[in-house]
DNA sequence: CGACTAAACTATTGACATAATAGGAAATAT
DNA sequence: ATATTTCCTATTATGTCAATAGTTTAGTCG
C-alpha cells in the first residue's frame, strides 16, 4: 500500500510540473494550492531533493523546480524515493538471495509475475501523463 | 507490500491444496514440511478458518482442510484475509468517499488504474495455478 | 469415563514505519 | 540587515507486524 507520504510526493511533483515554466516555486505556494502541512511537506521535499529529482534554492526568490522535463519522470521514480519499498513482496528479490527454498518454491513465480505487473504500471506512467488527466 | 503473514498463508493454502484428498491435515505436519513456527501459524490459520476459507476440526485426527476445490481460491481471496489492506492506495476507494478533491484530482485516475492492474493479477491466479508451478 | 490431541482464545513483547509537529541553522535575494 | 526559504535534528503518538506463551475448548480413541 502506497503511503500518504508517497501520495503527497506525487501531488507535489505534478504541481511542480504544472509550474515548470515559472522558475523556482516556494513550498508555501504549493501548500496553499494543495492544502497540505508545510512542515510535513518539508521533510518530503528534502527527500526528493537529496534524490536529485528536484533542484532546491534557498532564500528569497528560491524554492523548488524540476530538474528534467515532466515526461522524464515515471511514477516509480518518485515513489521509490519516498516509499521504503515499492516491491510488492520481498520474495521478488530472493532470486539471487539467501532463500533456501528457491528452486522448488511454489509461490516465487507468482511473486515475480506480480512484481512485473506492478512495475509496468509504475514505470509506464509519467508526470506528463498525469497532467493530462 | 505483502507481509510475511500473507506469504505464509499462501504457502499453507498451497500445502493444503496438495493434501486435498487426504482429509484433515494437522498443523504439525504443515509446519514440518514448510519449516514455519507452529504458534505463529496458528494465528494465521484461525484467520483463514474464521473467514471460511478452511474447515477446522479439533482433537485427535483433526486439523484443517480446504472447503472448496483449489481452482476456486484466488490469491486475492487469501491475501484479503491476512493483509490489513490489499488496495494499493487508499485513494482507490475515495470515489464515493469524503475526499473533497475528487472531481479535479490529478492522481485519482492513476490510482484507479493501479488498483485495477493489481486486482487483475490477484484475482486471475488460483491455488490450482500455483500448484503447477 | 479419561487420556490424548489439536484448534481457539487472550495476552504480551519488541521492533519498526508512518504521520505530523517543532525549533533552530544555513543560505540567498533585495 | 532583514526577510525568506530550504535544511537539519529531534520528538511524539499511533499502528502494524512478527513472534511467543499459556490457557481453554472441542473432539477422538481406548
Amino acid at each position: 500500500m502506497v503511503s500518504t507520504r508517497g501520495r503527497y510526493a506525487l501531488r507535489v511533483m505534478i504541481d511542480l510540473a504544472e509550474q515548470h515554466k515559472e522558475g523556482y516555486v516556494p513550498l508555501k505556494d504549493i501548500v496553499a494550492r494543495q492544502d497540505l502541512s508545510l512542515k510535513y511537506l518539508e521533510t518530503i521535499m528534502t527527500m526528493l531533493s537529496k534524490a536529485g529529482l528536484v533542484k532546491a534554492v534557498h532564500g528569497k526568490g528560491g524554492g523548488y523546480r524540476l530538474v528534467k522535463e515532466p515526461e522524464e519522470y515515471t511514477v516509480g521514480d518518485i515513489l521509490r524515493v519516498t516509499e521504503k519499498t515499492v516491491v510488492p513482496a520481498s520474495c521478488s528479490e530472493c532470486v539471487g538471495d539467501s532463500c533456501d527454498r528457491k528452486g522448488n518454491c511454489r509461490t516465487l513465480p507468482f511473486w515475480m509475475k506480480f512484481n512485473e505487473v506492478v512495475g509496468e504500471c509504475l514505470e509506464g506512467t509519467t508526470l506528463a501523463d498525469l497532467m493530462k488527466e
